[in-house]
DNA sequence: ATGAAAGCGCTAACAC
DNA sequence: GTGTTAGCGCTTTCAT
């Protein structure tokens, strides 16, 4: 626990240069530049990051808002984010507001007002204008990943364009009858991704002359057993049964999948099956789907925000450049039946 | 962004009272901190965190370092701990070592000395014995969550137990050629919770005088396609198929419900399978599993903490307190064929 | 390119 | 019970 001073006194400076030197702001030689960096190890000098963000009015540490963490896609954009984060030297407080009500409120009017963090990533969720005029008044720059936020930068997919790109690679195998599950209405609240998707289906179909038909659309949660029971509804029923699903989620694609077989059903023989994400275990269940890249888009995210941070560093530049996607076919699609 | 000179003018007060008043250390008379609490809420006011710190030493923010975030137990862990202490007032940063080697050593030789935090959490990690000494020489407190630290205090469960439990349960079904899906070697190195459910598991047998046939073992990786793959062989064996699998995660256990799928086998008619965990996907599987509450040791991991960090606070006093575990029988076990 | 010195906003003795 | 005051350990003008 050396301080900067002592630092100081072995390298023969003052404690202004030992800053100058270590942070890299402000004009050093590199002569004493080596002498206190070599001073600073010996002592195994580590700056008080409390002294240093009171003094300087930077914290390095930026605040990450979820609103849950067990789930594929926010545990793999705050992973992204963390490494690029480490990197940059700075450090991640997370705010996680499974809880609801109570604790958002707490979050936006007492944590990320402490000065604890010079900037947030608030990660699939929508900010009402108060929480963002909050946050802005503050001067924190605010970005969203993965749920546009009105009047904020946010990294976010051409929903539209992927579910288009799904629906499209059933009807270029001959589909006609292509079912969607996509989100319910609860959903689309947060994030208009789930009538996205719905809209890049429907265009696509449109396209070639196809008026989406409404019996085969059915809403879900965007997890496993719900995907399952919206499969089951579609692939049971006698009339109209679709020889293709397009799932808004890969876990909805997978509890399809299960649902077919459960009905006795072949994937991809008797029907085909396309998901949204790329998620761990679709490898696994061979399923066709269309790749995000989280992690990537955490990354991303921490490479805007640094060029707010630390104008005039090794600017990454990536900002604006949308986020790509990738049609990932594997065992689940095929013509369809005879 | 008032100060608190500000709050103590609008009360009347200096301060010191101000800080008494809103920390609540200190003795303030009952009047004098309503007419603070009213000054600090008018103006909007929240404590500096750096300011603070830096005077009284006390981050009021711990530390949380996993291996990885992508991970049921992981993130359940953490999301118990991150509410726990929201509700405390405190802040979690979080520092995710999947990148390996180079991030680790970056992580405790920069980031958790910058006094940054009060104290550390440690999930599912096995911490190095100058790791853990250097944080004790700053005098942190460290606690450990799903694997025991050397000279760490930690929550770790009864891992022998609950292997023994659910091999109990297969055994008091009427199985006796039980098979055992358990971590491999490398698994081990980190905690050693697959030797010892395997030794639980073994224990079971040899209580009710069958002795474990090696060949009824079979290591994999904790992952559903590595439990698939462990069933797979151990239920397309010719000779020695068992009626049963105890397998050492609920993941590993659903893959091995698929592959006897797979190999037509009907669950749990043909072939019995329990799990341990509780992941959130069992019950849709219909899994037989000993429950553990990952929140829950999250929660009670920062109820410890407090003990060391706010003595004489309300105290929980959790410490110490066994963690519990759970049979919950669903519809993939049964007595075994005939 | 480097040093001196004035804070950053709060807390904790200590005095009253 | 409350006020006065001296720091906490750095960063950053401003000189030189």
């Amino acid at each position: 626990m050396a301080g900067i001073d002592e630092v100081a006194r072995l390298a023969g400076v003052s404690t202004a240069t030992v800053s100058r030197a270590l942070s890299g702001r402000g004009y050093v030689s590199d002569a004493t530049r080596v002498k206190v960096a070599q001073a600073a190890q010996d002592l195994d000098y580590v700056v008080s990051s409390n002294a240093s963000s009171l003094a300087s009015g930077r914290t390095r540490n930026v605040g990450v808002v979820v609103p849950s963490l067990n789930h594929w896609f926010f545990a793999s954009v705050i992973e992204g984010a963390e490494s690029a984060l480490l990197r940059q030297g700075y450090d991640l407080t997370l705010y996680n507001l499974t809880g609801g009500g109570e604790e958002r409120k707490s979050v936006f009017d007492h944590f990320l007002l402490r000065q604890r963090v010079d900037a947030v990533i608030a990660i699939g969720l929508e900010l009402t204008e108060a929480e963002v005029s909050s946050l802005h008044a503050m001067g924190k720059p605010l970005i969203g990943v993965g749920g546009a936020i009105a009047g904020v930068f946010s990294l976010t997919m051409d929903d539209v364009a992927v579910a288009r790109l799904a629906t499209e690679h059933l009807l270029s195998l001959g589909h006609t009858r292509i079912a969607h599950i996509g989100g319910g209405k609860e959903f689309d609240l947060d994030f208009h991704l789930p009538s996205n998707r719905r809209i890049g289906y429907e265009g696509a179909l449109r396209d070639v002359g196809i008026e989406p038909d409404p019996g085969l659309f059915r809403p879900a949660d965007f997890t496993l057993p719900g995907g399952y029971e919206a499969a089951k509804q579609l692939l049971g029923n006698p009339h109209n049964r679709p020889t293709a699903i397009v799932a808004s989620s890969d876990e909805m694609a997978i509890g399809s999948v299960l649902a077919a077989r459960d009905l006795g059903l072949h994937v991809p023989h008797d029907v085909s099956i396309v998901g949204i994400d790329d998620h761990q275990l679709s490898g696994f269940f061979g399923l066709t789907t269309v790749a995000q890249f989280p992690r990537r888009q955490g990354e991303q995210a921490v490479e805007a925000l640094m060029e707010y941070l630390e104008p005039g560093k090794d600017a990454p530049a990536s900002a604006g450049v949308p986020l790509p996607y990738e049609l990932i076919v594997r065992s689940s699609t095929a013509r369809p039946p005879q």
